[in-house]
DNA sequence: TACCAGGAGAAAA
DNA sequence: TTTTCTCATGGT
């Protein structure tokens, strides 16, 4: 594979536009409030979208999509209503103490009042709050300039040979937002275009993604002809 | 049947 | 410090 030098800024650029032409806006994250957003961040890891929804509808059922609730509920029973969702203990655990700690910091009203690196690191302090799921609430929920980095990002900065796709989460994280302008509607977007376009396209199929709409410079780098 | 999905924490090496 | 294991349901 031959590795060329590729200026950072140019390529983010060209795949957002790119992604944003082919999908249009995404309109993300789900969610009616931001405390719902948050609830999504913690419950959708390693989790389908559609069994987050199926989680979150039984937790609206029961009345109980609300912070104080969540505390009080049984740890048992919640787990019943995050069934759908997997790891339904660990996660119930997880929900119950980062509704904690939304209550102690003032819910919104109180976050709003936090510096963003005040926030990323009272949140990655909350068990079961790891880097992307902090960010997923920093910049969806509250509205923060935070790029979010996922497996889909990893796997689109590997096939572009933007980086190998194996390094720790906050040089992924520092790359894009150093060659991106901090804009909360484009990480917002741009973010949700890449996981739209891995699931239009499977990253996986290797060595090209045919049909891809990012083929030709995809292609560009690996050398492959069209 | 096997694998993966909008991860994170703990334990082991 | 890095890697491996564990948590677990539901869809393909």
């Amino acid at each position: 594979m031959e590795n060329k030098k590729v200026d950072p800024e140019i390529e983010l650029h060209w795949i957002y536009n790119a992604l944003f032409s082919a999908y249009g806006p995404q309109y993300w994250w789900p969610g009616e409030t931001p405390f719902e957003v948050m609830v999504g961040a913690v419950l959708t890891q390693n989790t389908t979208w559609h069994n987050v929804e199926r989680a979150m509808k039984a937790l609206i059922a029961a009345d109980h999509l609300d912070p104080s609730a969540i505390v009080a509920a049984n740890l048992v029973t919640l787990g019943g209503w995050l069934h759908p969702v997997g790891y339904f203990n660990v996660k119930a655990k997880r929900l119950q103490g980062f509704c904690q700690w939304y209550l102690e910091h003032g819910r919104e009203e109180g976050l709003a009042k936090m510096s963003t690196t005040e926030l990323r690191r009272e949140l990655l302090a909350v068990k079961g709050v790891g880097p992307e799921t902090a960010d997923d609430i920093l910049l969806y929920a509250c509205g923060r300039p935070v790029f979010v980095i996922d497996a889909y990002t990893r796997r689109l900065l590997a096939r572009f040979v933007l980086a190998r796709g194996d390094e720790p989460y906050e040089v992924l994280r520092a790359f894009f937002e150093m060659a991106l302008e901090p804009d909360v509607a484009l990480y917002n977007e741009y973010h949700a275009l890449i996981v739209r376009h891995a699931k239009e396209v499977c990253y996986k199929r290797q060595p090209a993604c045919e049909s891809c709409i990012l083929e030709t410079r995809c292609q560009k780098y690996f050398g492959l002809s069209t």
